[in-house]
DNA sequence: GCCGTTTTCGGCCCGACTGTTTTCAGTCG
């Protein structure tokens, strides 16, 4: 049985019961056990087995017992009795943004509607008018987000929202009347894909700031204005919400909506009990009055915390580490002195090896790994033998010409249908590296996939195992593979695990990069640049890995030349 | 449904905005 599954079946019971019009902390407790399962590294076999499922906070007596009789059985009977008192039609209509399950129940209980096509039907016979709670204009909102949700899924990579939310932050930050202005919400927490972006600002006239924001010229519609919170819609389909405090409140706000929603409510909570009370205006004693704080680092301070950064904000360990100056130091961008995972126009790349290698220059790189495709890998130009040879005549003649980076000859091999590197012998022993990645026969079985990557791994010439689950965000999902397996082979053999920088991978995931940097794997954070701005990429690997709780000792590119050289070669004398 | 250095029962974060309302419910983050 898959984690993954009983995941989301959690996940949908917390959505049911709210539609049932349950206690609201009864689906709060199935959502919060679905992201505790999410972020626990082993999977579901082994949580059972080793009786660990347990022993985790927020999974109790009766969420533990539906998880073993879904584990036993591959069924959920208290889930399906639920899910059958709903039609499955109610679950899409949730995701008509202002639309939730309150109304949702009214909308089926009193008009019968079953479904978002008979949702739209009903509100084009203006049936909604006739319900309490309903009027004209919310009828005119539910068709504006259906359509939306016909256009969009909602969800953007982070790499979008980063590129959007960048130009309207400087816009602010250029304005007179603006004192502080942030990205804020997942988008700073770094989370891989997200659903909005959230900005925050202070100023002491916040009405003009709100006018400027909403008339810049990548605003589409403004779905809500108010004189410290605006909503708009992007000419990209990304929403923005926008929020304003006075200058002395903006600590608590950027904390505020920077999130996530979990580190909040924990967070508050710890406050009540110091006899505290903290909103986005302030951190408030008995008296009424709040505590001056100049940054978000004396409002951890005065909960007697370290400062947790954005990206650690999700309530899983974070606010206990805090506690006992635990937090991991994390990796900064400065940090990398190479870039590994490098394809050149010699296979799939659209730049030559020379501009490749400056651009590495440019970037203050020290040293660089190029590896374009291997030879079965005919889809992208793979390389054959020959090719080969004329590639490192070319990087021998780069290096002379450029000798203050140092480059490295490696290839991505392919990994075969049977596990084996994409060479004989004779050639692999020639490369000073090689990335090791699946690129073939995704819809494996998870055992046969599973044995194949571990005999990849086990292969003496692989350096890097890449991009291990070959996922493509919001575009395909990643092929069956036991990961708890393929890290522990990877920590047997001394191989290093890929952090796939590219904004569609960003695999490993960084919910399995806490447990890797626990066994010792060390973890290469690469651009996987098929082009000169691809190399920029390593920015969205430094802010997972950062998300992961990485520090510098655990990433092995932030090693010098020399090494990264040592670490290829120990690699290798296991032959 | 979960949890406990106030508690094994009784709590469970807090506020903005909208649309529908004459004071508030629903939704969102």
């Amino acid at each position: 049985m898959k984690k993954s599954d009983i995941i989301d079946i959690l996940s949908e019971i917390a959505v049911l019961l709210e539609l049932k019009g349950e206690n609201p902390f009864k689906s709060r407790s199935y959502s919060n056990a679905a992201r505790i399962l999410e972020s626990a590294p082993e999977d579901l076999t082994t949580l059972i087995q080793t009786e660990k499922l347990d022993t985790l906070k927020g999974i109790g007596e009766s969420i533990s017992k539906k998880i073993h009789e879904f584990a036993e059985t591959g069924e959920l009977a208290y889930y399906n009795e639920l899910k059958s008192s709903f039609p499955q039609g109610l679950l899409e209509m949730l995701r008509i943004p202002n639309l939730g399950p309150k109304r949702v129940k009214v909308l089926f209980e009193k008009l019968g509607v079953k479904s978002i096509a008979e949702l739209e039907y009903a509100c084009h016979e203006n049936r909604l008018l006739t319900l309490p709670g309903f009027g004209v204009k919310s009828q005119d909102n539910i068709l504006k987000g259906i359509d939306f949700v016909k256009k969009s899924a909602n969800q953007f990579l982070c790499s979008v929202a980063a590129e959007e939310a960048e130009i309207l932050v400087a816009a602010l930050r250029g304005s007179d009347q603006v004192r502080n202005a942030s990205i804020a919400g997942s988008l700073r927490r770094r989370k891989e894909i997200v659903k909005d972006i959230d900005i925050v600002a202070s100023s002491t006239s916040p009405e003009r700031v709100m006018d400027l924001f909403c008339s810049h010229e990548s605003v589409e519609e403004i779905l809500e204005k108010g004189a410290t919170k605006s909503n708009v819609r992007l000419r990209r389909g990304i929403s923005v919400d926008l929020r304003i405090v006075p200058p002395e409140s903006y600590p608590f706000l950027l904390h505020h909506l920077t999130g996530s929603k979990n580190h909040n409510i924990a967070l508050r909570a710890r406050a009540q009990k110091m006899g505290l009370k903290m909103s986005e205006w302030g951190l408030f004693g008995t008296d009424g009055k709040s505590l001056a704080c100049a940054d978000e680092n004396e409002i951890f301070a005065a909960l007697g915390l370290d400062e947790i950064p954005p990206e650690l904000r999700e309530d899983l360990g974070e606010i206990e580490a805090a506690e006992k100056h635990s937090l991991p130091s994390l990796l900064t961008e400065d940090q990398l002195a190479g870039i590994i995972h490098v394809h050149t126009a010699h296979s799939d790349g659209i730049n030559t090896v020379e501009e490749m290698v400056t651009g590495a220059v440019q970037m203050g790189a020290t040293y660089i790994g190029i590896s374009d495709h291997s030879q079965s890998a005919l889809y992208a130009g793979g390389l054959k033998e020959i090719a080969l040879e004329k590639q490192w005549k070319e990087i021998d003649a780069v290096q002379k010409k450029l000798p203050q980076i140092r480059i490295f000859k490696g290839v991505e091999s392919d990994i075969l249908g049977d596990g084996n590197l994409d060479y004989p012998e004779r050639i692999l022993r020639k490369f000073d590296f090689i990335v090791a990645s699946v690129h073939s026969r995704f819809n494996m079985g998870e055992e046969e996939m599973t044995k194949r990557v571990i005999t990849a791994i086990e292969n003496p010439h692989t350096t890097i195992l890449g991009h291990p689950t070959g996922r493509l965000l919001l575009g395909r999902e990643p092929f069956q593979i036991n990961l708890e397996k393929i890290l522990a082979a990877a920590a047997r053999h001394g191989v290093a695990i890929e952090l796939n920088a590219n904004p569609q991978r960003l695999d490993l995931d960084w919910r399995h990069l806490k447990h890797a940097r626990e066994m010792g794997i060390p973890i290469s954070i690469n651009p996987d640049a098929h082009s000169l701005t691809g190399l920029a990429d390593t920015r969205y690997g430094v802010g997972i890995a950062r998300k992961g709780w990485l520090t510098a000792a655990d990433v092995l590119n932030t090693r010098d030349a020399g090494a990264f050289a040592a670490f290829c070669e120990k690699r290798r004398r296991a032959i």
